[in-house]
DNA sequence: AACATTATCTGCATTCATGCAGATATTAGA
DNA sequence: TCTAATATCTGCATGAATGCAGATAATGTT
């Protein structure tokens, strides 16, 4: 590929990265949690339930911190604990599906602008930029263990 | 565009968008830097120099808490005070680009990655991308703006 | 010149996330 | 059965980010 495209490339992903971790900030801020316990929300939701170990070890933090991370999760009715019947010290945690959230309405903004962005694109830009979604996310967390490892 | 397309991109859009804020967080850990901290500094290093009051509303921050956002960032000499001549009121900010930073090392698993997903796509490809990405980022940006000021 | 406005900073207080170390409950192994 | 290992939870303490209200300094206005 030709120099100028990826100047251009190396010019925006920076300030790309940069606005969706604000407006992850700001999306937090905007339902009342902290980045870490939305984001646990998040991972709960999209990855399924989980124990309270791997949690923690998914945000990186202690087990402590994890148990009080799922209290104000579950005070707030957006995870549910489940003790796991074949190892009963294990607490199984899931996210508590609620289209109710604020955090819909906290999104919506989001959704509204990308929905344009996106409908702009032709049907083999649209698969272009799947494509690249489903290589970057594993790529990101991938470069979270690595990033934990070495700290 | 037909719904199949649609449905691919609905499933894993959510998770990409997590992916990154995920490992913006982790980034901030590594580096001992609050969000809030390595993300103004981002916002500086990519949008220039700004007064201590645009960096409070870019934030979301009082200006009281950006003064000591400022104060932790320039112990850290990652950032610069200078009193604007014109009206010496105002502080203008500037990032101090330091290559030697540790940011870049927290950074690495992650370029690294995101090279190889880059790498196999064609140059038409990465076009797509680009495109995409300099019409998403200012989305973001306007959306944080309608999050706060509806919040 | 007097006053209002604006921009940043400070003192004080508070909230909250988090770590750490030890406690508890459960399972696995000898 | 006794002991070791594992998973989560609790008590305690701490650090850190932030808000708020008032202080300070500079500019604009009448």
């Amino acid at each position: 590929m030709s120099t100028p495209d990826l100047q251009r490339l190396g010019a925006i992903y920076p300030r790309y990265l940069n606005a969706i971790v604000l407006h992850g900030l700001a999306t937090a801020q905007a339902v009342g949690l902290g980045p870490t316990d939305l984001y646990a929300v998040g991972t709960l939701t999209f990855y399924g339930r989980m124990t309270s170990g791997d949690l923690a070890a998914k945000t990186g933090l202690t087990t402590g911190a994890t148990t009080r991370l799922i209290d104000r999760l579950e005070q707030r009715g957006l995870v549910r604990r489940i003790t796991d019947p074949a190892d009963r010290r294990r607490v199984l945690v899931e996210a508590v599906d609620t289209d109710t959230l604020e955090l819909d309405s906290a999104l919506a903004p989001a959704r509204e602008k990308l929905a344009e962005v996106f409908a702009d694109a032709s049907p083999a830009e649209i698969a272009t930029l799947t494509d690249h979604f489903e290589r970057a996310a594993p790529a990101f967390h991938e470069a979270i263990e690595t990033i934990r490892k070495t700290a």
